[in-house]
DNA sequence: TGCTACCTGAGAACGGTTCTCATGGTGCGA
DNA sequence: TCGCACCATGAGAACCGTTCTCAGGTAGCA
């Protein structure tokens, strides 16, 4: 059982206050910026902790590791935007069929998959077109 | 347009002679140890190089770029071994379909998506029954 | 309250990738 | 074919996100 710190259930309130994915780095700094003392090398354990409990979603984007709070105990995938990370929680039953399907056919066993869908968010949207309008 | 070198078409042969995925560094030593004396970030330029022009998928796996030679022109995903790397490529037509919709429901533009399945292909499937069982 | 195993955090280390810049070769024009 | 300008190359350094180290601190339990 992992101890209960006021580090870790500032990383998870933290996380929780986000909308979208983001980074460990910048959890940290958002951490820092609202006066608290976490170190970089506690909200790196926290995360990968909370990730590997179901409490929260990560991704790798160019490099980099996201994040995400994530509903426990339901698998699912995500719609992202690309510019905010904004991020919707999606259902993906037929994905999930597919996918089994394929590895079965291919005589491939013990299958997971990753399925995530990018694009640009509504409001995202709004201000690329005014963007390239201008 | 780019130059024609000797290394650049020794990535090219060594990338199109291996089955699966590999890393950079991987197909440098592979290089190396045929013989060719070509530089390790002249590797990683050429691979970044084909990734961009459509010759070669690209994935990540564990924090590192991993290459496919690919067939140009066509969209497509792949059925990948988490032990050797051995790739297929699929065609997920009808996930194409559910990617777009998802995206537009949702008020999202400009969609991409990334799948990838995951899994032990037939011979390392066999070799993790073997070790399994001792 | 006291004990102890575990957590924390600053900084070092790590590993994959990119950058720097002097050198060398490609492609093109003459 | 020859010469030149410009781009590619490669060794090593730099970079950057992440993990490790270890001394000090603290949660949890009796
Ligand atoms: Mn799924
Ligand atoms: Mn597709
Ligand atoms: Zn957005
Ligand atoms: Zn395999």
């Amino acid at each position: 059982m992992k101890r209960n710190t006021w580090q870790r259930e500032a990383v998870r309130e933290a996380l929780s206050r986000t909308e979208g994915f983001v980074s460990a780095q910048a959890l940290h700094a958002s951490l820092r910026g609202t006066g608290s003392e976490v170190g970089l090398a506690t909200v790196y354990r926290a995360l990968a902790d909370l990730a590997q409990e179901g409490e929260a979603d990560s991704l790798v984007q160019e490099g980099e590791s996201l994040y995400r709070a994530c509903t426990p105990g339901s698998h699912h995938h995500h719609l992202i935007c690309r510019s905010c990370g904004t991020a919707v929680e999606i259902s993906a039953d037929p994905v999930e069929a597919w996918a089994r399907q394929v590895a079965a056919e291919h005589g491939f066993t013990r299958p997971e998959h990753v399925v995530d869908v990018f694009g640009l968010c509504p409001e995202c949207s709004a201000s690329a077109d005014e963007t390239a309008s201008d």
